[in-house]
This record gives C-alpha cells, sequence and structure tokens, in this order.
DNA sequence: ACCGGTTATTGATCTCGATCAATGTCCCTT
DNA sequence: AAGGGACATTGATCGAGATCAATAACCGGT
C-alpha cells in the first residue's frame, strides 16, 4: 500500500527560486511576464523546514509578510474561547496565506503546518512597492483576495454534512490535479478531526460520511488513502460544483 | 410612533460629489488625500434614483463597475436551482458593491435596492489606473476585500439561531451608529424573510428568536421599528464580537 | 516490540431548527 | 374603503447532526 504522498517529498531541500518553482503559475508571480519573475523571486525569502506541528504565524502576530506554501500542507485555524480549535482552511502548493491581515495589520489565524514542508515568505512592503512597478501583481492579489472572499460566501452555504464531505474531496482532489498529481488515488494531507472542523461538523460525523460513500461505491478511505471510485457521481454531490479550492476558476451558478 | 427612516430620505436628489458625501471616510476614497478627492470623483457617476426591487447589476453580467451605495439600502443575494433567493449580504451607504467580481469579471450575485436610493458606479478601469497614482485607493480596496474576507469566514461559523440574529442586529446597530444614526433604535431595512436568508434560518425561527429576545428584555421589534434595551446583554450573545457589519474594524479573537 | 496518548469507528439518544399548518397583519392597488 | 398578495406569528411534529459512550486502531518514543 503506498505510504508517501509525492507532494510530501522534500528531500532536496536547497533553496530554490521562483523561476524553476512547479506551482509558480498559481501562485503571487503567476501573471508576471518570464522576464520579471527573477525581480520578484529576488524579495522572496525561503522558511527553514517546517515540521508537523509548527507554527508558521500566529493570531495577532503583527502582519508583514505574505507567505506561499512552497512544499507540505498547511491549515488555518482560531481558537475559540473553550480552547476548541477552528478550522478556517487548507492550503496546498503554490497557495498564498496572509491576505486577509492586509486590513487589520495583525493575522487573524493561526497558520501551522501539517506537514513536513517548506514556505515562502514575501515582505509586504517589498511586495507593495514592486507591485507599483509590475501592476500584473497587484491583478493577481485582487484575484485572490476576490477568489478567497466568493470561496468563503459560498462554503456559509448551508449544506448537508453528505454534500460538505464531497465538496471538500472533489476540492482537494482538484487542487492534486492542478499541480499534477494524481487526482483519483491520494493521501489525505489532514486528520479526519480536522476536516470535521473545517467543515463544521463533529469527527464522528465524518467518519460516517466516509463509511457511507463507500457503501455508494464513490469514495473509499481507507487509513489516510483516498480512492474516488467515481468522479461523476461524487460531482453530483457537490451543490453548484463550487468546490472548496483556493484558485480554481469560480463556477457560475444556476 | 415614527415611520420614516433619517437614512431613507432622499428628497433631495440633486447629484451630489464625493468631496460633500458625509459616508466618504468609509468609502473607496476614504483615504485619500482631500486634495485628490476631486479627482476621484470625476470617474465617479450616479445611478438614476432606484426603488424597492430594482436591480443594480444581476449574476453573470459583465463586471465593468465598482458601485458604492449612496442613499438606501441594498442586498446581494444568488437565486438557487429551485429558484429560492439566498441572501450573502446588506449593504449600507458608503460600502463598495462589485469587489468579489474583480477576478472573475462576471458579477456572482444580483444585487438588488432594498428601497428608495441611489449608488455610485465607478468605473473599475478608470479606478485601476488612477489608483496606479494614488495608491492610497489601492490601500482601501486592499482593505475592504480582506475584511469582507475575514468577515465571510466568521458568518460561516456555527452559530445558534439567536446567535446569529444578536450578531446581524448588533452589526446594523454599529452600521448606523458609524454612519451617524441612532444605534439602539432604528426601521429594519430588509424584511423578517431577507434577514432569514441571510442568517440560513427560516422565517419562523426569526420570528421566534425576536420574540425570545423581547421576553429577555434585551430587544424589541415592533413593526419594522428595532428598539434595543439592553446593549451589553446584546453583545454578551456575540461570539468573539465579530459583528456583521462591512467595515467596522475586526476585533480580536481569544 | 511495547506502551500511552491521540485519532477513528460504531451505536444510542437528544436537541435545535426545519417543516407543515393555520391565523393574523401589513401594504399596495383600484 | 375594499380586496389581495406578501409577510409575520404561533403551534405541533420531524429529522439531521450533535452528544454521550465504548471500543478499536494507529503512531511516536523509549
Amino acid at each position: 500500500m503506498p505510504r508517501q504522498n509525492h507532494t510530501n517529498n522534500v528531500s532536496r531541500l536547497k533553496p530554490r527560486s521562483c523561476e524553476d518553482c512547479a506551482v509558480r503559475h498559481l501562485c503571487l508571480p503567476g501573471l508576471l511576464d518570464p522576464a520579471d519573475v527573477p525581480a520578484f523571486n529576488k524579495i522572496v525569502k525561503r522558511t527553514d523546514v517546517l515540521h508537523r506541528g509548527d507554527y508558521l504565524y500566529r493570531v495577532d502576530e503583527p502582519f508583514t509578510d505574505l507567505f506561499a506554501v512552497f512544499t507540505g500542507f498547511f491549515k488555518a485555524f482560531v481558537v475559540d474561547r473553550h480552547g476548541r480549535e477552528q478550522v478556517t482552511a487548507f492550503h496546498f502548493p503554490g497557495e498564498v496565506m496572509g491576505v486577509h491581515a492586509l486590513a487589520t495589520r495583525t493575522y487573524q489565524y493561526h497558520t501551522m503546518s501539517l506537514n513536513t514542508g517548506m514556505a515562502c515568505r514575501i515582505p509586504f512592503d517589498e511586495f507593495r512597492d514592486l507591485s507599483h512597478k509590475f501592476h500584473k501583481l497587484d491583478d493577481r492579489l485582487h484575484d485572490i483576495l476576490s477568489r478567497e472572499l466568493i470561496r468563503a460566501r459560498f462554503s456559509a452555504a448551508n449544506l448537508t454534512a453528505l454534500q460538505k464531505v464531497a465538496t471538500l474531496m472533489m476540492g482537494i482532489s482538484r487542487r492534486f490535479e492542478e499541480r499534477g498529481y494524481a487526482s483519483r488515488e491520494f493521501l489525505l494531507p489532514m486528520s479526519n478531526t480536522d476536516i470535521a472542523s473545517r467543515l463544521r461538523l463533529v469527527p464522528e460525523t465524518v467518519s460516517r460520511i466516509f463509511t457511507r460513500l463507500a457503501k455508494m461505491k464513490i469514495l473509499v478511505v481507507e487509513d489516510r488513502h483516498v480512492t474516488i471510485l467515481d468522479m461523476d457521481r461524487l460531482a453530483v454531490l457537490c451543490p453548484h460544483n463550487i468546490y472548496l479550492t483556493d484558485y480554481h476558476s469560480v463556477k457560475k451558478q444556476a
């Protein structure tokens, strides 16, 4: 049984640049003329190798940088007054983290590595200066913000537990696909508990839904290994064809 | 019993300018040096007088303009496949509408006037050019987007019906307050049904919650007239002190 | 290989808000 | 002033998911 996820592979940890990053097209410099990418790369710093549970930033820390996932997976969450985690987003390679803090100038979410990985740090002041020269950077930032906004509003929709889980799984599949990885078979980067928290469900319900989906021969989760058996019927369970991706193009609603 | 809402007053309908707009500080030009406001005002056009039920824009229309509420109130909504309205936001004077369409270049929500009012139309291409000269416009746009993002994520939180209604009422009160109107006594600009739709509840539940709040001597709704009797106890019902405002500063969570 | 803590699974019961139903109120039109 | 359609209120019942509880599987560390 395959145990390692391709995307978890961080064996070659030498610093890399945006120029040869596999997910640049999804990331902040994605709209730049290739000739302008080195100028952008110059302001980017890579973090140390991060391990499961390491924080990228915490709530109330002053906002100084935007971050992008270089390798690995991250989760954003808040902690309520009873000490319970509430996951607000999962972040895949190439996705930008921290844009929510533009107005308040303090991060509003904790952001934590789900496994071994690395992030890119983009000092916002330098980004802002650069975006005045390269307006494509501004356009991309606007894109990211407005996509996240639409996605956030839709994830507030009143869905059944089955629809929620189906939509999340479809979104994860899409995100693997747009990064060039297998989209019908993959390791879940996050725990069942994190999934439940993200979807405002309890872990018991997520577990039951997985059992149901297996009985329906749509999707099997064994250990953390997911196999999508029937992508079409999975898609039918997702209302509006809105998947919980961060950058996939937003579909129209009827 | 007072029947007209101050903010509904559109008796003097001559075109006005940003320079003497009472809610400019909340709006797109809010961060501009006063000397630069006329340059911004030059690209702004006011709509005709709009009446209850008039559309400002519809889903799938090409995105050409940002809009701002000049007078009156607006709601944004989608229509699901069963023809049911799903309200996604209410907009008060000075608030900017349409920013969600930056990425897709088509509006993703219907936006409709709730009563007699008027909106400002800001052609986005001209705004974009101007923002390259006045970076404060860009900063404000970022602010608006990131605030909406945080608000949208929180409105996805798992609240009880009581918490939802309390949070909305507190948000409305705050929004009246920051516009200089009475914040403890006002006319509800939207129907109970719209409130229910916004909060993913049914109108029956909203009605029952209002009855409960009256019995608790926290808040009375008679006809559309709201009187807040105990602001402190209302605030206690709002988790995280996050109110559903568009521009009020986002509070920290514990 | 063995533990100890975290995480997943499965079942029984409970609860909040939805649904169904009936009546009442408001407001716009004529 | 009358009538009609949308909107609001209140009660009775229902159901999806939470909660409570118990067991099992997994994982990291020594």
